[in-house]
DNA sequence: AGGCTAAGTTAGACTGACTAACTATGACGA
DNA sequence: TCGTCATAGTTAGTCAGTCTAACTTAGCCT
């Protein structure tokens, strides 16, 4: 197979991954996207900046999601005291319990298809999980 | 590797090509759903009902989708004349040529960022991509 | 001090998705 | 054949997620 036929099969492919993605985070009481940055948070307090380049998006999309994270309690803002123009984000317990509990149901939805292949299959996704890790990071 | 831990790995993964796909869609003159509708007629005229079907959403969506592919003319309504409810969309020809343009795009990126990769991690994603396809597959 | 740069927020617009409610057509039994 | 129910699609209203442009505040550097 050229580098080229793997290409179009790999287009195809992501797309189908997109519509189960979706499927995981069907009735997830966050959405995927705010289930992702509690994710980014678990390690510790974060700025606006950086938070915004790791998920790939403008500062102002971060600004509306930590809002929205952060009106039910899932989020606290704080400040850094050498720089006062840096806001920084850290999980609150809520928030920590919250992200443990949709990861939890994520998993699980996603350990269920996973049974539903064949052992060799799961070995060839588990074989190429490091490779796909690899790809896009330019 | 147990099952449990391929569904964490896997998890991360998914994010991560989440944002690849991201990155795909950059700068394309139309966007990924548009270009997977337009895709989905590459085969010839279809009704809305399968369209929503398959793309996995409510037909609502899909009139949206189509309301907005068909402004510019890159799609044309028809009637079924067996059935006077139905709708049927198909490509036009400019419709057809933009979905080829997109493709080609699409494909150029996904070559380069596998071109980055050695010729054994290329292997481990084309072994996976069957598994990837039978996932979620219910 | 003045001026440039950096960090965030606010405002406005667009895509994509949903549900609810509506129109129009087809199907089927009394 | 007529009434009722089901099917196909659109319209309207709402929300999340994203962007760019414009603004505020704070730090830095000459």
């Amino acid at each position: 197979m050229t580098t080229d036929d793997l290409a179009q099969s790999l287009s195809r492919e992501l797309r189908h991954l997109v519509l189960l993605l979706r499927r995981v985070a069907a009735g997830q009481p966050i959405t995927s996207q705010q289930y992702a940055v509690l994710g980014s948070l678990e390690s510790g307090p974060r700025r606006m900046t950086g938070l915004a380049e790791e998920h790939g998006v403008q500062l102002p999309t971060m600004t509306v999601q930590i809002n929205r994270l952060e009106e039910p309690g899932l989020v606290a803002r704080g400040t850094d005291p050498s720089d006062a123009r840096v806001r920084t984000v850290e999980l609150t317990e809520e928030g920590r319990a919250r992200l443990v509990a949709v990861r939890r149901a994520r998993v699980a939805y996603l350990t269920e298809q996973l049974e539903a292949l064949t052992a060799e299959e799961r070995a060839a996704i588990g074989a190429a999980l490091p490779a796909l890790a690899k790809l896009g990071d330019v």
